[in-house]
DNA sequence: GAGTTTGTTAACAGTCTTGTTAATAATCAT
DNA sequence: ATGATTATTAACAAGACTGTTAACAAACTC
């Protein structure tokens, strides 16, 4: 651990993310993750002892990046409630844009093995029972207020979500489709933002008839 | 191809159309398939040369129910614009909610092989040129007729699909974390549907200032 | 510096998976 | 009925991929 290279661990940790990331546990290869971090495949079998666990490596960390950034979204502080939302909209959104291969690993692996989810399942059902119990208390309060109309906390939840991932999700279609790079286009991102939080906005606004 | 049973080609496709949806390219097993269809193996290679060749036809067949979809969907008659848009809305809703597996499908297997969408990219793109033109008329002139706000049709577009689409591709990491099953519950669904049109009608109307 | 632990390599074993082949049966055309 | 075509089976070939092992090197401990 000491004065041997173990950046190799390191070496085969970021080789591994990038290839599970981009082809999903069924199309990584420990050969290929090897080749990338420039370490022979047998010393990959070293520090992990298997593929799945140096998937587990990645997944949790991975994840643990996910629930941090949108844990930090979250906790707000004493404004309206519509300005609350359009800061974690906001927040949620640049987490995203930061890890944007991120939401599309995430289900791809829990849609093919729901199974290995079941390690952080109790993590997220617990946050997101509190999240909702709270959003919905604030929701009513703002309702009874006059501030914004009527809601339920889960649909909100799921309207800001699909709005700020799908995006992200769709870009390898899209990009496949006009064969434009998304990446670069940082006004379509900035946009896309700005649209979302309009979108919501517009939805919780109380109607004016 | 008369009198012997070619519903065993149909088996062949009907399994691998299930394996292939569930599990992706990388995921599906050709002896898996030769299993659930209920022949032996040497008989999918009979029918279909190779994994890949049986792949294309599943993945034809599936885009061209989706295209087949989506364009139903947008040959509207003479309707206010919001009233075509809230029906399109429906429609869309509707062909996801028969396909559901559909989405994530073509989105995993674009996003691990783009090449493989190169077939249908030219069909797609002149799809959505003609469709964003003739919606952006539509829209510059529901605006001047004080109908709805200013908005960009790919942005309106974009804004649609993310709702109608993303809570069918995030739906097994919900059903992971919850442990419900949302098959059952059509009422998630029907309100799902209606909030998405509360949410793009209300985007599109003009604000009361 | 002798011995122990840790790191590294190359070769290999075993399994899984795709695809082929050669032999056999069923169906069809005439 | 006979020959040609199509369907079907079982066994096998080849390769890819994961994981192991045995031998060796480097560093670390005392």
């Amino acid at each position: 651990m000491t004065k041997h290279q173990n950046n190799k661990e390191q070496a085969i940790l970021a080789a591994a993310k990038e290839e599970f990331l981009d082809k999903g546990y069924d199309g990584a290869r420990t050969t290929s993750i090897a080749r990338n971090a420039g370490v022979t495949h047998a010393m990959l079998h070293y520090y992990f002892k298997t593929k799945e666990q140096l998937f587990e490596h990645i997944f949790h960390e991975t994840m643990g990046m996910l629930v941090e950034g949108i844990l930090e979204v979250f906790t707000q502080t004493e404004k309206p409630f519509k300005q609350r939302i359009a800061e974690a909209l906001d927040i949620h959104f640049e987490v995203i844009r930061q890890n944007p291969r991120l939401p599309l690993f995430m289900i791809r692996e829990v849609a093919s093995r729901p199974e290995r989810f079941a390690v952080i399942k109790n993590i997220i059902s617990t946050f997101a029972g509190n999240l909702l119990t709270t959003m919905q208390k604030d929701i009513d309060q703002a309702v009874s207020d006059g501030e914004i109309s009527p809601i339920d906390a889960t649909t909100l939840l799921l309207d800001m979500i699909s709005l700020n991932v799908f995006p992200f999700i769709v870009k390898p279609v899209y990009e496949a489709a006009t064969g434009l790079n998304l990446n670069d286009d940082s006004k379509f991102w900035d946009l896309r933002k700005k649209e979302n939080i309009e979108l919501i906005m517009r939805r919780l606004t109380p109607s004016q008839a």
